[in-house]
DNA sequence: TGCGTAACGTA
DNA sequence: CGTACGTTACGCAC
């Protein structure tokens, strides 16, 4: 009776890796160039070993795991044979510092580890394998060791890696002799004949794999064969009887050890529940996106965490009964979840569902409904005494803008409060939360009515799932709101990011107008400039290639014209403008200045055409601010970005007289803070010095030089300003004397002096960065001057690299995030004073310093007092809040 | 088509 | 060997 792949064999299977040699092949198949973090660690290892992994767990389904690893100490093999392993190439540095991340992997999957001193990985191995079969389980092996064939059985199968780590060659007895020609008890024997060079085993010179088969195969087994050496004919024969003492050895050797002594036995090594938040904190640190992916997809049906889901019951309104149904609901928050599409600025709402945590939901079409419901909806919707959650609000509330439709009383965005919570994470699904936060999945449990109608069950379906969306935003969000009580973070959601997501929906809506005629000219003579530096540039060189690939740029440069080399990147040599502008003095051939010159243009022209397709049809551009994207808590824009508008060369300033104020107003104003960062670093640090500095009013860069150099503010000449200016940017960002030297071009000697000069001066500001790493180390995390988090774990990383990533982002975090707080707060002070005092004038953009506003005629005057009261009052430091404004027909001629 | 990398724009 | 972002283009892999 033949057996088919759907009625697996019931017996439970356990999985045994053997991690050191597994994770060495990864490093070895897999270029750590391709597989680093961002920050230097290479992950080759970690990665191909984890890959791996999956992979297997995926194919194999086992029930039991455990992975077992070599220890540094040598193994009873040493005593018997000293020159055992001996001659082995170190082990790089890149890989050792890999084996403790693979730690940390299987801790977060809630796989064991296993290693006992005096024995190899293949000794536990092969110890839990005997173990098992008497245990009535199946083991499969991974490793890269052939030794372990000798363990092969009808209960036992290795998979080998062959070529790289992506294929296993799975190896039962048949497979095993088939490679081999002898069967896996003789494996041992087989082996102890060819030798193994890696374990500094030689074998009988002249016999490989072949002969030494047809010797066991002829003689039956070694023990025969060694009675019988001098039957052997032949130089083979001569071989094998000079070198018997050394196969006698390496056959004792190449047994494994199957009594380790052991703290757990198979049937304790059961696949374990694992720590979800554990393992996205983690494969995030190692940035193994595509892995966690993988990981989730093909798991997750073996998960045991997950299998509910949610039990939700759609109610059929009749028209008209909206009113009542919402009426009924009063007592409760409702999470709401729509569908449609939103984006630059506007949206369209095709469907929305209303759920509380209990008791039916509802499902609507918004243009089906009859004008009683939908005043009733309106009404709700606007009502801010009605508690609604939702998840990702600033879509919908665009696209029911979009409709008229005002949206209030949002008590909870379930996206933002994760984003409060787990500052680092890059998305927040609406599924990954509520598995995270509910243990359950985002489905609808309840039992199919089964009624299957052929063109209603899609629709049908449609709704049920936005209506699960709906009662799991229902939960999340009271899940969530105890989640930021434990984490001070309530009054910074609810008082700050809640509110702001309308100022910004607001943003979003009302664009900034474009002049089209102006940019396409710059579009155009840009073009012309592209084209004439490319000409150029072919010329210099006198071949054509392609200058926006850095690639191409780097053969052209090092290969053909062999100019020297500049710093290395991961695939060559960089060709940045900072590396060409020092080739250019050093060198001064001219299709340098040709490639500067070109990726200016180039850029400039880029972002032009870019803008270009964005206006609308009056003519405005209505880019998207993400609230959830910086670790920080600062706001970004996309589609376009309007936060990276060129200003540093005239040229990229004309792109902002592009931006012009629209139809119905008068000008634009834009509003800056001055130095608001030094201005926190002062007041967080208390250091008298620089907050007197602050207090002074005059030129402040000017006023620190003076007092690290020791000289009256007129001697303070533009050069010694700028090393000032510089240090006083580069404080916060965890700038080191290197880094310094660097960028003043100075030895790092002088860089050093002069930090010293200043700390001599403001020694308050050292004592603050000093403390603020230190209790983030404490804590794990630090704080900004409204409670808001950022979690740094690396700060405690024993990888050096990573550690001192993190003591710069500590630093930078409270500096760069209470200025985010303190223009979000500026943004919702301003937005409310503009309808207190019933002001046309809008706010367009928020610039991480900067706001820009549309001045509506005769309110310039009335929105400067507004807007300059409400930023410097947006909080009180001790180094008191500058803003600086400036108006005008253009963003450019707006600049002050 | 998707992804990582290099380069570069802003605060 | 200075933080935080987003976009572009290239070139490789699938």
């Amino acid at each position: 009776m033949a057996t088919t792949a759907s009625t697996p064999d019931k017996r439970d299977r356990l999985l045994l890796l053997d991690g050191h040699s597994l994770a060495y092949r990864a490093f070895f198949a897999l270029p750590v160039e391709n597989f680093s973090t961002t920050d230097g660690q290479p992950t080759n290892a970690v990665y191909g070993f984890t890959s791996m992994l999956i992979n297997v767990l995926r194919d194999e389904q086992p029930t039991h795991i455990a992975v077992a690893f070599d220890r540094s100490e040598p193994t009873f093999r040493h005593e018997q044979y000293v020159e055992y392993k001996a001659g082995r190439a170190k082990t790089p540095d890149e890989f050792r510092s890999q084996v403790s991340l693979i730690f940390e992997v299987l801790d977060a999957l809630r796989v064991p580890r296993m290693s006992v001193a005096g024995f190899e990985a293949d000794d536990i191995i092969a110890t839990l394998s005997v173990q098992a079969t008497a245990a009535g389980l199946d083991t499969l092996i991974v490793t890269g060791d052939r030794d372990a064939f000798q363990l092969v059985d009808e209960h036992v199968t290795i998979l080998y890696p062959v070529r790289g780590v992506s294929e296993l060659a799975r190896m039962d007895p048949a497979a095993v002799e088939a490679k081999y020609g002898v069967p896996p008890e003789r494996y041992r024997e087989l082996a102890a004949l060819v030798g193994e060079s890696s374990d500094n085993l030689p074998g009988v010179p002249g016999v490989g794999p072949k002969t030494a088969a047809k010797w066991l195969v002829k003689y039956g087994d070694l023990a025969t064969l060694v009675d019988r050496v001098e039957e052997i004919k032949g130089k083979a024969g001569d071989s094998l009887r000079e070198h018997l003492a050394g196969v006698l050895r390496n056959h004792q050797i190449n047994k494994l050890d199957t009594e380790v002594g052991l703290e757990l036995t198979p049937p304790q090594l059961a696949m374990g529940q694992w720590d979800r938040e554990e393992i996205h904190t983690l494969f995030d640190s190692l940035q193994f996106r595509v892995l966690r992916e993988r990981l989730y997809s093909s798991i997750s049906a073996a998960e045991p965490e997950a299998d509910e889901g949610f039990e939700v019951e759609l109610e059929a309104l009749e028209p008209g009964a909206l009113g009542a149904w919402l009426e009924a609901n009063a007592g409760d928050r409702l999470g709401l979840a729509a569908t449609g599409t939103w984006g630059r600025g506007t949206g369209e709402l095709t469907a929305l569902a209303l759920a509380s945590k209990k008791g039916p939901a509802v499902h609507l079409d918004p243009v089906e409904l009859i004008e009683d419901d939908e005043r009733a909806l309106a009404a709700y919707l606007a009502d801010a005494s009605r508690p609604k959650a939702l998840h990702e609000a600033k879509g919908p509330m665009l696209a029911l803008a979009a409709r008229g439709l005002a949206l209030d009383g949002v008590t909870s965005d379930t996206a933002l409060a994760a984003y409060l919570a787990l500052p680092g994470q890059r998305t927040f699904d609406l599924s990954d939360l509520v598995l995270r936060y509910l243990h359950r999945e985002l489905r609808n449990e309840t039992e199919d009515s089964g009624q299957l109608t052929l063109d209603g069950s899609g629709e049908e379906e449609a709704a049920e799932a936005l209506a699960v969306r709906a009662r799991a935003v229902a939960e999340l969000a009271d899940v969530l709101d105890t989640d930021l009580d434990k984490r001070g973070a309530t009054r910074l959601l609810h008082e700050v990011e809640l509110p702001l997501v309308g100022v910004l929906a607001g943003m979003e809506r009302a664009g900034i107008a474009v002049d089209a005629d102006h940019l396409s000219g710059l579009s155009a003579s840009l073009g012309a400039q592209v084209k004439e530096q490319e000409r150029g540039a072919h010329e210099a060189v006198g071949r054509e290639f392609n200058l926006g690939s850095p690639k191409q740029v780097q053969q052209v440069l090092f290969d053909e014209l062999n100019l020297p080399k500049t710093k290395r990147t991961k695939t060559g040599y960089t060709t940045d403008s900072e590396a060409l502008t020092t080739l250019l003095e050093k060198d001064g051939h001219p299709v340098l200045e040709r490639i500067l010159r070109w990726r200016e243009v180039a850029k400039l022209k880029s972002i032009v055409d870019s803008l270009i397709p964005m206006a609308d049809d009056a003519g405005r551009i209505h880019t998207t601010f993400n609230q959830m994207v910086a670790a920080t808590g600062r706001l970004s824009s996309t589609d376009p970005n309007l936060q990276n508008i060129p200003i540093r060369t005239a040229e990229g300033r004309q792109i902002r007289e592009a931006f012009v104020v629209g139809g119905g107003y008068e000008s634009l104003l834009t509003a800056d803070y001055s130095q608001i960062e030094l201005r926190i670093m002062a007041h967080l640090s208390e250091d008298e010095a620089l907050l007197e500095a602050f207090g002074s009013g005059a030129d402040f860069h000017t006023i620190t030089a003076s007092r690290v150099f020791g000289l009256p503010p007129e001697q303070i000449d533009s050069e010694l300003r700028a090393r000032i200016k510089a240090m006083n940017y580069g404080l916060a960002y965890g700038l080191s004397a290197y880094g310094l030297s660097q960028q003043l071009r100075i030895s790092p000697d002088e860089a050093r002096g002069l930090m010293e000069e200043y700390f001599q001066q403001f020694g308050g500001v050292r004592d603050y960065l000093h403390d603020i790493v230190a209790r983030a180390r404490q804590d794990g995390y630090t704080e900004t001057i409204l409670g808001r988090r950022r979690y740094l774990p690396d700060l405690n990383s024993d990888n050096r690299q990573r550690r001192e990533m993190a003591e710069r982002m500590a630093l930078n975090a409270p500096i760069q995030g209470s200025a985010a707080d303190i223009i979000k707060v500026a943004s919702l002070d301003v937005d409310r004073a503009l309808r207190a005092a019933d002001l046309r004038s809008r706010m367009l953009l928020q610039v991480h310093d900067e706001l820009v506003f549309e001045v509506a005629p005769g309110e310039l005057d009335a929105l400067k007092d507004l807007v300059s009261a409400r930023m410097a009052g947006a909080y009180e430091l001790r180094a008191p809040l500058g803003v600086s404004m400036g108006t005008g027909r253009t963003w450019q001629d707006a600049a002050h």
